[in-house]
DNA sequence: CTGTGTGCAAACATTTTGCAAGCAG
DNA sequence: CTGCTTGCAAAATGTTTGCACACAG
């Protein structure tokens, strides 16, 4: 999902397919995700959207509902960075986790296929099974170590 | 740290040191937490006190203050469990993570050094200086898979 | 037009803070 | 006594809900 138009159109079609509407204000939300890939709390949407479109007025009650449709049909993801909150991304990436620094609170995303097997032969030895799994390793980043 | 007096013990002296007092109250939750092994949220812990303790009459607010107190005394540690919330677990035990059961909320725990030591070199790919890390398994438990 | 979506304000849930009164040392 | 602690009520957060109006199709 390398382009925002392909991102819109799965998006209208799952609205059709629900009989829900394609509204400017989901558009501005799913766009805004797109061109600041990052992490962002309900609220740091909120204040992006309205700074980067004074023209609209979208309320927070919309960004909630947006995104929570948004999680539902897996467009977004939901994780709780601790202190800073919960933080919703777009998911269009492959599987990662998070490094997270405590002092400037820059997140790095990370793969490592061995911790997702090790992962899955702890939960098949206490017979669960894995539905999805969160870690995050928390430290302090090269910047802040050399301040 | 096996029984409950040395713990007080420990506890009374990291409130001297700070010159702060030993109340009821501290004791209350701290034997809760001792009691009950487990993970509690601060509301699940005031109810727990108020029902063993009907005489006594704990706030809420104190829960928060003690466990506040025990945390950054390294005596409790906090964790969230995403839609179960933030919760408390007595800190008396070596490192490790948890798996957590979408269906019916139980969490066990489990230890994996080799997780531990990925982790620790994931970090020092990114240059990070690593403090402490989350991880969590979600999935469902071989109890509720066979409901 | 009809039904879905929106913003606003109010309701909630959770956690924090200000304060006067109550205990520990 | 002195000052740390407490419970209460109020405030501060973060999120959800009810409702009348607005808009998409």
């Amino acid at each position: 999902m390398q382009n925002f138009e392909k991102l819109l159109s799965k998006f209208k079609l799952l609205l059709k397919e629900n009989g829900l509407n394609f509204t400017t204000q989901r558009e501005l939300v799913l766009k805004t995700l797109f061109n600041y890939l990052g992490h962002f709390t309900p609220e740091d949407l909120h204040m992006l959207i309205k700074k980067n479109n004074p023209d609209s007025n979208v309320g927070v009650t919309t960004i909630y509902r947006t995104l929570n449709l948004l999680e539902s049909n897996h467009i977004v993801t939901s994780i709780s960075f601790g202190i800073q909150g919960k933080k919703y991304e777009l998911g269009n990436k492959p599987h990662h986790d998070h490094l997270i620094c405590n002092q400037c609170g820059k997140i790095v995303e990370f793969e490592d296929p061995t911790i997702e097997e090790l992962q899955e032969k702890i939960a098949k030895m206490h017979d669960f099974k894995l539905t999805e799994h969160i870690m995050q390793l928390y430290g302090v980043c090269k910047d802040c170590q050399d301040k």
